[in-house]
DNA sequence: CGCCGACTTGACACCAATCAAGATAAGTGG
DNA sequence: CCACTTATCTTGATTGGTGTCAAGTCGGCG
């Protein structure tokens, strides 16, 4: 019998019909990522593929590891989790994605990844294949296809250097920084930070436990870095502190001497 | 003064010119990864854009994280480290390359690894831009390139997760399962694994100490799973054994009830 | 109000980084 | 070819960080 350990997933309720689907050309054409930069001809061929999607709340799986792979998607609003689990059952979750990021990239035909949202969610379905066919006719395209990948290898390789050689104290750090880039999340008025991502989510993310991120967060306090209002609503205190961590050596190297 | 951990880089001496470089269509056109599955056409003009360059030993750095990128390379023969320097000197050894693989694709314009020679090794270097303009003339040949980036991604994730949620002693069973594939580095008949790699090297690259390194060797000596000739040498006792081992949980869940 | 899930805190054992030294192998020059 | 130096690898002792187990608190929702 496969056992799945406590930390292996985040409890998620019925996988509800809380979705809806509806042709591209309904929406407003604000630009949101995978359009951008390219030719209007380009965007209309698009378009013509593309269904939106909307997820009402979060934690409905949009597609899971293993699954024959037919659509590539695009985030237009909200956040998902791109995870993946060892063969003990432990989750790993390799990046949470944002509107304007694209996943779903199939190897040898089928998903790798599982893909969850986080909170309400809308995003874009292109036919893999009829994409290809349109990639074929548009090498702009497709070449902008390949930058984006190639995004997200680099960002991959940050999470390397973060998971090889970082404390649990500075992945946290780490994590939060990346997080205060985003205005939908970091508001600069009142330097708070709302995050729709929980501790298990977060600890999968860090490669530590969940009580240890419990832990860093007590610490941020303790050292004035950051201040916790309720869990995932944080008052960032030291923006420059967080900075210094991570940069520091993984051990007691606090002191940087450079003038 | 920024000064480099002991740990920070392989001691490497003079960058010498023991570098050769020729024409593609000098050589011996045997298949080399980058030309698979292409149109003779689409070989023709890859070749006629590419140069062969040899480097005599390993140490020598073929390009650094933060210079301008003019090329892309693939290697024909031997094993190049793809690195990172974190802000504190600590460097991150991303993947090994073997042949057949690509690297050297440019994040705006510039490197953001570090690419050496761990030994003798013999490489393709395409100009960026004129690869970029064959692409947008051969379709199939950019997404054929697609896919290859794709599949770097995929390798990234994996060794996010062996970082994320893998014990030292099961790093290292990942390690040596990784290159037992590679019929260069592993002799089916003997059981006998031999690296270019050093201690150092395979540290960096699993994220531990290279003390760790040593102590995780001789632990699986002990255990009977593999056993040290010389350093970078290593007979394979117990193939199983190893797979057991990366699918065990991080901690004593040796047990793995399934009949 | 009371249950339940999410989060926090404490105690403790253990793994792994660090510091320090020894052992082995590989050059180097006489 | 041997003595010497140097790099690389290994082993030991110690300490701190982090996973685990176990309560305990907080907040939301029935």
């Amino acid at each position: 019998m496969k056992r799945l350990l406590p930390s292996s997933s985040t409890p998620e309720k019925k996988r509800a019909p809380e979705i809806r689907a509806r042709p591209f050309d309904k929406i407003s054409d604000r630009p949101s990522g995978i359009e951008n930069l390219l030719s209007p001809r380009e965007q209309q061929e698009l378009r013509n593929i593309a269904t939106v999607l909307d997820y009402r709340r979060g934690g409905i799986t949009i597609f899971s590891e293993g699954e024959d792979a037919h659509f590539i998607y695009a985030i237009d609003e909200g956040v998902v989790r791109i995870s993946r689990h060892a063969a003990n059952g432990q989750r790993q979750i390799m990046a949470f994605m944002v509107p304007g990021d694209l996943f779903g990239l199939p190897e040898r035909g089928v998903y790798v990844n599982t893909v969850e949202a986080v909170c309400p969610l809308r995003i874009y379905r292109f036919p893999w294949q009829r994409l290809k066919e349109i990639m074929m006719r548009e090498p702009q395209l497709q070449l902008n296809m390949l930058v984006r990948v190639a995004h997200d290898l680099r960002q991959a390789q940050r999470q390397i250097m973060i998971l090889g050689q970082q404390s649990t104290y500075q992945r946290l750090a780490n994590f939060l920084l990346e997080f205060l880039q985003y205005p939908e999340f970091y508001d600069t008025k009142t330097s708070c930070l709302n995050l729709p991502i929980n501790r298990f989510d977060l600890a999968d993310y860090l490669g530590i436990a969940r009580e240890t991120v419990a832990r860093a967060f007590a610490r941020l306090e303790h050292e004035g870095l950051a201040r916790r209002l309720k869990a995932g609503n944080i008052e960032i205190l030291d923006m420059n502190g967080l900075r210094q961590l991570q940069r520091a050596g993984r051990r007691r190297n606090t002191d940087f001497s450079e003038p």
